[in-house]
DNA sequence: CGACGGCCGGACAACGTTGTCATACTCTCT
DNA sequence: AGAGAGTATGACAACGTTGTCCGGCCGTCG
């Protein structure tokens, strides 16, 4: 900026107007700047025009589990979509379920002095993440709540929602059901499971430990908990999978062996209505659910002080049918 | 930074060094320093440290067609699990195929100071770049080349990949074969439809306009033109469809009517071999293409000067078998 | 006992901007 | 003609850091 002032003979504060549109400059003399800009490809530098009385940076930041899993790079999508009608850009990172790592990013982020987070939280402890709230940087969390802390976060239904799955498969008259999940360290899993054992208990249909798998954590382990638990004296009759990629690995599975075995997965997932067997899965919509989060950071940061809010949004049952005909 | 050294009863100078880890401190001021960063909540401003000397900002830009999208979430993920690697985040932003929208998107990440850009490239001039590259941003483009710039370039054998995928066709005896793409405005869909026509005229099958069909935008689309050319007198026997999206929803298509047309397509997909009927893909290997332009690009900012390179990844026909049996 | 080198701490400027204030000039109105 | 208002421009400081340099203290060696 100091060689553009030089160049068109005007002072450093002439080009920063001219720069910024500001009014109160000759047209004469703008032109001669513009000109000297365009001479030296001169470009305004953000981080220090941001640096300067400490204003915004135009960018929020995004913790997610994994960017390659559909889920979450709907949710980057979305995101990144509203923030670029307000000219703000999308720093997103994968946590990679590891709390350390989730720690890490989320210091760094707040270190860059980002608008806003909005976290898919893997960690058990966000107590770190209060000071920075209490200085200015909104947390809204997304898909499972925070922990230690008080702040926005938008859900989904996510014991309603296996509720209604294992009443389905009750409904036609399922009794001994395996249900499939990855860890209940995870507070969606622990949801999930929850409700499934509600729809048990209201059925009247004991708890049977042989009948629900941890530690399913992709499509091959999931394939490898359906062939073991299928070959165990008096197997489930139907499978619930507490996510797609279980999903995914119990689908193939029960095609592979041609069993008539009952499924329904949570999550939707593209091209499900194409598999190779009825498919039954709970769904909902990730795009509201970024919506949502994303209104509520903005409204944060324009400087909505309100109490901090839970949404929960709804599951749905999408109804394929359950099994193969015999 | 003023307040720690304050309270600390230090100078700013000492402040930065304990912060920076810097040796030359004595332990007991070090200690002293850092209570008062714990007490006072400090947090090194990440901005105004690159600010000074112009140092380096740890971000990369990517500009991608869209996030949502799982070949270009994956581009993504693996970008991003490479910069976190140096510490460095990803920005990343997509251009929805709008060349207005990518430069406004790329002037405005070269204005944050990204240390290099990452470009899935939509416009059809990049020049603008070039002064950019000069000031020291490099650029690697991904999938498809700049256009007016000279610039590392990371591609796939699109053309390559369409010829075998059509080959594959002719052996099986097809010679009315449609090829359903989206525009030919892009350079990907441009060499696919050319590989197509390459392998066609290799055969001795001469060029028929009424059985390429462009402006397939999307699965709905794409089975739109599926069903409208096979209800045309002398319909086509087999497709290719040019990309993911229109391979599932000419699969869809073909499925819905019952069809025993052939199909390939280019790009696999996750579960393309759970499809409800065979479908053979020209695929390739996503991460290894982000792989590469990602390790291009580190090896730009870390100052490789030497003339800029174009990579060319192979494809790989995965013949999963062509139609249902009649 | 004085010179020297290693260690430690601080003052100051600079990175690229922009907000604040001061100044000089041009009108217009009394 | 002088006051008052408004416009156009510039000087300077400040944003939060860190690199450079300088000086004081200590111990050791000739």
């Amino acid at each position: 900026m100091v060689d553009v002032a030089r160049l068109a003979g005007v002072s450093l504060k002439t080009v920063s107007r001219v720069v910024n549109g500001e009014p109160h400059v000759q047209r004469a003399m703008a032109d001669r700047v513009l000109a000297a800009v365009a001479e030296l490809g001169f470009q305004r530098n953000h981080m220090a025009s941001a640096l300067r009385a400490g204003r915004a940076s135009a960018t929020i930041g995004l913790i997610i589990e994994e960017l390659a899993n559909p889920f979450y790079s709907t949710i980057a999508h979305v995101t990144a979509e509203m923030a670029r009608e307000r000219d703000t850009l999308l720093l997103s990172a994968s946590s990679e379920e590891d709390p350390v790592r989730e720690e890490q990013l989320l210091r760094d982020l707040c270190s860059r002095r980002v608008d806003g987070l909005l976290v898919v939280p893997a960690g058990c402890d966000h107590s770190f993440l209060n000071s920075q709230v209490e200085m200015g940087i909104p947390v809204v969390f997304l898909d499972r709540p925070g922990t230690n802390i008080e702040a926005d976060a938008v859900l989904l239904d996510n014991r309603g929602g296996a509720r209604n799955g294992v009443r389905r498969l009750v409904a036609d008259g399922h009794r001994r059901i395996g249900v499939l999940l990855d860890t209940v360290d995870v507070h969606t899993m622990r949801e999930r499971l929850a409700g499934a054992q509600d729809a048990l208990a209201d059925a009247g249909i004991g708890y049977d430990g042989a009948l629900v798998r941890g530690g399913v954590r992709d499509p091959a382990t999931a394939a490898a908990a359906v062939a073991d638990m299928l070959t165990q004296p008096s197997p489930p009759t139907a499978f619930l999978a507490l996510n797609n990629r279980i999903t995914v690995g119990a689908v193939q599975e029960l095609w592979r062996r041609g069993s008539d075995a009952a499924l329904v997965g949570f999550d939707d997932f593209e091209l499900s209505h194409l598999m190779p067997r009825p498919l039954t899965v709970i769904g909902y919509d990730t795009r509201e659910l970024a919506r949502r989060a994303t209104q509520l950071l903005f409204a944060r940061i324009d400087g909505d002080r309100s109490r901090p809010r839970t949404v929960v949004l709804p599951t749905e049952l999408l109804d394929r049918g359950l099994a193969p005909a015999r």
